[in-house]
DNA sequence: TGAAGCAATTAGACAGAGTCCAATTCCCAT
DNA sequence: ATGGGAATTGGACTCTGTCTAATTGCTTCA
């Protein structure tokens, strides 16, 4: 029942139960990220909406995706140290960084269990926890 | 007996054994990142290592950075989107960023055991796992 | 219909990290 | 001293991301 595909309604419905204004180039952006489902640079994000619709600024790219970050409806994945990516997938996961051709695969965090994490700090608490698995080809 | 300062002549013998021609400006730049045991991003570097000598470009901060970091000498931290972070700690460990001030601290991995972790895919070879846990001021 | 008001979008200037290149300097062996 | 290869340098350049002031567009109310 809740499966559904990404169309425009779909994702407009997606951003009002986030707290988003639904608009035409937010939306586009959300097609973009949700329908593939892969992570996205800014810059991937803005060619792709690009590709076959009206004109969507750079600002309004940078705008969009730090709202939907901010909202939660995208994680945001620093594995790159020349740009960030942008991750649909808010379920908790890791992931896999293949140096080589910059492709960023999923993690399932189901079975992953960590133990020996020493006692944080008082007064500081947990954001998140991120675990990165560089490869390379052999 | 091998635990020694970093003067000058110790920190050219560690860039000669890692391969590396001992410069002046390389030595100072090996100081900056040994002697204060933090991670520090390369404008801190260049920072520190103008404050009391001669010039140092930031071409050569660069190329230095990234030449120790080929050599194994340091390790490059990237949980900050907007600057790498280099670690003069090649020990296995994990890091603890604080997302309101910046500040990057080690987790010794020794008693830190992660299971679970699906199979690698084949033809890949793994160069390394970070672990970064995100906190914030409660 | 239309005017007001507010939110979203936009172009383009800007900022900061990092790279590149051609010219110079340094160091060392002869 | 001198020649040669490596290291360093300034400065221009690229790229990601931010900022701002102006414009557009949408909603409401008359």
């Amino acid at each position: 029942m809740e499966s559904s595909p990404y169309t425009r309604n779909n994702l407009a419905d997606k951003l009002r139960t986030h707290g988003i204004t639904p608009t035409h180039q937010r939306i586009e952006i959300a097609h973009a990220l949700f329908s593939r489902c892969e992570h996205l640079s800014a810059d991937q994000v803005m060619t792709i909406v690009n590709e076959r619709h009206s004109e969507t600024s750079k600002a309004t790219v940078y705008n969009t995706l730090n709202l939907f970050l901010e909202k939660g409806l995208i994680r945001e994945v620093i594995v790159d140290p020349s740009k960030v990516f942008y991750d649909p997938n808010t379920e908790p996961h890791y992931h896999m960084y293949d140096l080589e051709s910059g492709r960023l695969t999923d993690i399932a965090a189901a079975d992953v269990r960590v133990t020996g994490l020493p006692q944080l700090p008082p007064g500081v608490v947990t954001e998140g926890m991120d675990i990165i698995i560089r490869v390379r080809p052999a």
